[in-house]
DNA sequence: CGTGGCATGTAAACGGTTACATGATTTA
DNA sequence: TAAATCATGTAACCGTTTACATGCCACG
């Protein structure tokens, strides 16, 4: 029996939920911006819908809404079809698309505009990643910390060391393209000069 | 005069036909497959709306329809207006939101299943990446070959290189993740043995 | 003559972001 | 009491994939 297919956004939902329950939408969103932010985003209009889906499916259930009536701050939790349905997909070969990646796309046309335009796209490149190299190692500090407290740590630190190795690798790859894209750069002002002279 | 904005399928096809000129919206596609595929993917039913409303607003135009009237193998080249906005948008910084990596979230997840299956993701993982590896060093050599041919070689190189620096940091982080992983995974059994004795 | 590849397209559905609207609670 | 932040939601829009429909052409 096949279950029905849920969006990506359900099985974070359910993850995030397995990993601590009670949370609100509010919440859910912040904690994929906190934990699983560098290769992962949500968008409240994603969110919301999918947990009304979910609480429908049975798959998680609306908490108790605090003291008062007023029900502000609705927090949900996972039921045990929800931990078998995340259990479930957890075991599906995960499908990779190639990323679209904008930066490349405009490194591989670079020919169409001066060595320059291109210069500046590496140098931006370079500098997203040294700022995605502190968050990663914050992050490792974080996960080190609590690493006998926390059963899910050593999934977390294996996560962030892909993260790492490619951020490092990035960078360093940049570093030389700098260095190829400013010889060019180099030996067409040359050429430049050399028809004006 | 800020103009128009253009989905990034436009601008893939505005670079290709830069590359060269009098392509079909299958040749497109095709070229899509075999130059930026790594990083890259079109489908048809981007790709001919898109092919239509560029050569609308002039960017591109429908090409000779070959010998007969039957026009059949619809061929596009880029206009003057087309190169322009290639141009503007090469000079445009661009937008890298996080893509969604689903192997990784499966990893972040992984403590709710078994180290088993955390396993056979990575080994999964791992072919697929020296699968790529592969390509890349293809492609790199087909690159190479027509070293001084081809005045986009020095672009594409770059993009190759960081292709195979990735791959490459991904897959030795795969080793590595692989053993932390069986070692988690032998600890698990030997206490599941020490309750059951 | 049939098969496989070339080629063009479209409609529906989907997943996702953005912008907007609303209001409660906390803190300064 | 003003500002920041917590919190929920929706509607419109966009880009994209998928599945489907169609038919040409070359080759065996």
């Amino acid at each position: 029996m096949k279950h029905s297919q849920h969006s990506q956004t359900a099985y974070v939902i359910l993850g995030l939920l397995s990993i601590e329950d009670n949370k609100t939408g509010y919440d859910i969103r912040k904690a994929v911006e906190e934990t699983v932010g560098y290769f992962w985003s949500e968008s409240y209009g994603q969110i919301y819908p999918t947990l009304k889906r979910l609480a429908a499916q049975g798959l998680i259930v609306a908490g108790g809404s605090g003291s008062t009536g007023k029900r502000r701050r609705q927090e949900y939790s996972l039921t045990d079809a929800g931990h078998a349905c995340l259990r479930e997909w957890l075991g599906v070969p995960f499908k990779n698309d190639p990323p679209r990646n904008e930066f490349l796309l405009k490194l591989f046309f670079g020919r169409e505009a001066a060595p320059r335009v291109a210069i500046e796209h590496v140098k931006n490149c370079n500098e997203k990643n040294r700022q995605m190299l502190d968050t990663l190692n914050s992050l490792e500090k974080l996960a080190h910390a609590q690493a006998h407290a926390n059963p899910h740590q050593p999934y977390w630190m294996l996560t962030l060391g892909l993260g790492v190795m490619l951020t490092r690798a990035a960078l360093e790859w940049g570093e030389r393209a700098l260095e190829t894209l400013v010889a060019m750069e180099a030996k067409e002002t040359k050429v430049a000069d050399m028809v004006v002279h």
